[in-house]
DNA sequence: CGCCACCCGTGACATTTGTCCTCCCGAACT
DNA sequence: AGTTCGGGAGGACAAATGTCACGGGTGGCG
């Protein structure tokens, strides 16, 4: 069913999922205008990632993270389930340590941050289809040294709904829990993350690539 | 600088102020192809524009709004004075009512977001060299609605010091008052914003673009 | 001159938040 | 079998936060 590599027969298939229309477009063109790269689809959102590349199987899927409906993250893995043969680059606005490290456990082939070079894209998907694996160095040092997310399912769950200044009320209400119970959590991941306050807590979450 | 049709002699000279590495060089490319368009300056903080345009001499200026050293909106009034003659077309991932509005008292002929689509932009750019202004009707009529900043200078400084989990004693301390006075103003903010505690107010407030 | 808006500060108070302790349950591992 | 870990919950308590009433001071303006 998927072909193996001999040389080069056609045109990289790839899939670009982008949240923003106009980078999407340019990235789109960019990509198009290299003579072996062919953008066979384009998705705004995370939850038709996988939809399209049931329909047009690419050979790369070029995904943001920050989508609506899905995370790229999240489409990533789901990717790697049900279009094996397709290939994860993803592209990213925050080189956060534990995007990185999330990517890789989603399987990802490559982790790119939009702030390098446009010049840096053709080649990593070219490097990425090569069956390499594309990664800042300094980035990957940073990824290592931040260590796993000690915060256990609960704990991220409640702190990603503590954001906007939501009260404990609001969240219980989210979560079906009573309040007792999330001030509970939201104490032990104020005390996993060493801060002092939810809001703390949960921007040394983000950080570290803990949500 | 040596064909004279009259109507149009000389391609549009565009600066381009952009942090994201990736989108700049996107952008560039993109409007690069346009024959009637020529970026004369890339820049990836706000506290170059100044000097770049002075330098080059832009017929337009698009700017990014988030940018490191200096706001786009301020460099646009910087640019308003200094440089008489360059148009500033803003062009910002969020949509914010606010924003339009302080880019409008910046002196901003255009106001984009990037979720458009890349179409948009070169037409913008003519449209605005052209002397017409250019803002999403949508987004003009949001602006409106949301009136003036009710909120004094002082409350729009704690309000902003409050953001990432800052306690009171840390807002006092920075901004060397009382935590008596930090939560009375933090009280007046929440109050005219119609919240239910700082998080919410800073949200709501940079919503409306009083912050 | 008063009047008003803004600035800065206190003190008292109710509510919310964060901490620590207890308990129960089920799953997983030894 | 026991132990550990995660989820869920309750109570008690201290600290932080938000509210209100009140006092100053300054500067602009009719």
């Amino acid at each position: 069913m998927t072909d193996q590599t001999p040389p080069r027969t056609h045109p990289v298939r790839v899939l670009l999922a982008e949240d923003q229309g106009m980078m999407r477009g340019a990235l789109a063109l960019l990509l198009g205008m290299e003579a072996d790269i062919e953008v066979v689809a384009q998705v705004a959102a995370g939850d038709e990632i996988v939809a399209a590349a049931l329909a047009h199987r690419p050979d790369v899927a070029l995904l943001d993270i920050e989508l609506p409906g899905l995370s790229g993250l999240d489409a990533a893995a789901e990717l790697r389930e049900r279009v094996p043969g397709c290939r994860v680059l993803i592209l990213t606005t925050f080189g956060r340590p534990g995007y990185l490290r999330r990517a890789m456990e989603a399987g990802a082939a490559g982790f790119l941050v939009k702030d390098g070079p446009v010049e840096e894209l053709a080649g990593a998907v070219r490097r990425v289809l090569a069956g390499e694996t594309v990664v800042d160095p300094a980035l990957a040092a940073a990824a290592l040294s931040a260590g796993p997310s000690p915060l256990t399912g609960r704990e991220c769950d409640v702190l990603r709904a503590s954001a906007d200044g939501a009260t404990v009320a609001d969240i219980a209400a989210a979560l079906h829990l009573s309040e007792s119970t999330v001030r509970n959590y939201l104490s032990a991941a104020i005390g996993k993350t060493g801060t002092r306050n939810r809001a703390e807590a949960l921007r040394a979450a983000r950080q570290r690539g803990w949500v």
